[in-house]
DNA sequence: GTCTATAGCCAGATAGAC
DNA sequence: GTCTATCTGGCTATAGAC
C-alpha cells in the first residue's frame, strides 16, 4: 500500500548527506547522488521532486542531528561546570564522526542568506538562556569571574566547532599530518574543559 | 605598450572577490562577476582566461590578505601576553572587515581537498613556531600554565574566527539581531584577550 | 516503483568584427 | 582592448515505457 520505498528513500538520504556536505548546494550534481544511492536520476526526482527539496530534506536532517542534545545538556538541572563538561565531551566526539556537518551548515547559511532567514524562521535553535541566567547568577554571588554570558557561549562553540572547520587550515598552520590533526583532537576534550573553566575561575 | 588595462582587471577583481567570496566557486557566476564589473563575458576570459584562474587569483588574494600580519606578530620580538593582544586586535576589525574572506577560505579548502594540496604545496601559510616556542618554555619555567601550544593556537584563531564563520548561527542561537550581534563584535577584542590571557595564567 | 531517452535551459568558453 | 553572437557541454527536470 505504500507509494514510496523507505530503502530506497534512505538509499537516496545517505548519497544527499555525502554529496551535499562534502560538496555544498551548489556543487553537487544530481547524477553523483543517484549514482551512489545505486539508481537513475529520474527516480531522485520521483522520490523528491526537484534539487531544492532535497537539499532541504538533508540540511534539515543535519541540523536536526545538532540540536536536540544541545537543547538537553543547557536546559538540564546541572551545575555551569557539569554543563561545560557535559557539552564538550559530547560534541567533540561527535563532530568527529561527523565532520562535514558543521561546514555545511555554516557554508549554506552563509551562502544563502534569504533561505538561512526562512529556515530560522520556520525551525528554531535550542534556547540557550537558562545556561545564560546561570552564569548571571553565578558571577553575582562571586562564584566565578564577571563575564558576559554571550560571549562565554560564543566561546564554547568557538573552540569545539571550529577545529572540525578549519581543519585543512589550520593543520598546515600547525604543520601536521592528518595523523598529527587527529591526536591533536584526540586530546582536545580535556584541554578545551580545562581551558574553559579556568578562564572564568576566580 | 601594456597588454592589460590596469583599471579593468582591477574592476574584474574587485567584483570577483565580491561574487566569489559571498556564493563560493561552484556558485558564483561569470556573467555576474562581469555585469558587476561593467563589462562582458568575453573580456572576463580575456583577462583571466577561464573561471578556475580567476577564482585562484581570488582565492590567492584573500590569503594574501590574511597571512602577512599572522607572521609579523607571531615572529616578531614580543612577550607572549603582547602576541596575544596583538593578534586580537589586529584580527578581529580586520575580519569585521572582510566577513566573507574566512567563510569563503574555510569553505573552498574543505570542498576542494585536491586544490587545497596543490595550493599548500605551493604556497606555504606563515610559521608559528617561535610562538609556540615561547609558550613551551614559559610553562617550563613556570610563568604560565602548563599548556599545549597547538591546542592554545588551535583556541586562539578559534575564539576569534568563529564569530565571523557562524555569525548566522550564533545570532540565532543568542537570539540576537544584526545590530545585537554587532555590538558583541564589538566587545569581542577585551573579552577575547582578557579570556585568552586568563586560561593560561597560573 | 524503476528505468531509458530526451527536452530545455543555462553557463563557460570561443570566433570574429571593430 | 572591448564588443556581439554563437557554439558546446552539462545539468535539471520530465515524458513515457515497463
Amino acid at each position: 500500500m505504500k507509494s514510496k520505498d523507505q530503502n530506497t528513500e534512505q538509499a537516496i538520504m545517505n548519497a544527499a548527506v555525502e554529496i551535499f556536505q562534502s560538496k555544498g548546494m551548489a556543487g553537487a550534481r544530481m547524477q553523483e547522488i543517484a549514482d551512489k544511492a545505486g539508481i537513475n536520476k529520474a527516480l531522485l526526482h520521483y522520490y523528491f521532486r526537484n534539487k531544492q527539496m532535497l537539499f532541504e530534506a538533508v540540511f534539515k536532517s543535519a541540523l536536526g542531528q545538532l540540536a536536540p542534545e544541545i537543547s538537553k545538556i543547557f536546559n538540564a538541572d546541572l551545575s555551569i561546570e557539569e554543563k561545560i563538561t557535559a557539552f564538550v565531551s559530547y560534541y567533540i566526539p561527535f563532530v568527529n564522526q561527523n565532520r562535514f556537518l558543521p561546514v555545511f551548515v555554516i557554508q549554506e547559511l552563509n551562502n544563502n542568506p534569504v533561505f538561512a532567514e526562512q529556515f530560522f524562521s520556520a525551525n528554531a535553535l535550542p534556547k540557550t538562556e537558562k545556561f545564560r541566567y546561570q552564569l548571571i547568577e553565578a558571577s553575582k554571588i562571586g562564584e566565578i569571574r564577571n563575564v558576559d554570558p554571550d560571549q562565554f557561549v560564543l566561546d564554547l562553540f568557538a573552540v569545539v566547532v571550529f577545529p572540525f572547520v578549519g581543519r585543512p587550515l589550520m593543520k598546515n598552520l600547525l604543520q601536521k599530518d592528518d595523523q598529527g590533526f587527529d591526536d591533536l583532537i584526540q586530546g582536545r576534550i580535556e584541554h578545551v574543559t580545562t581551558m574553559l573553566l579556568n578562564s572564568i575561575k576566580k
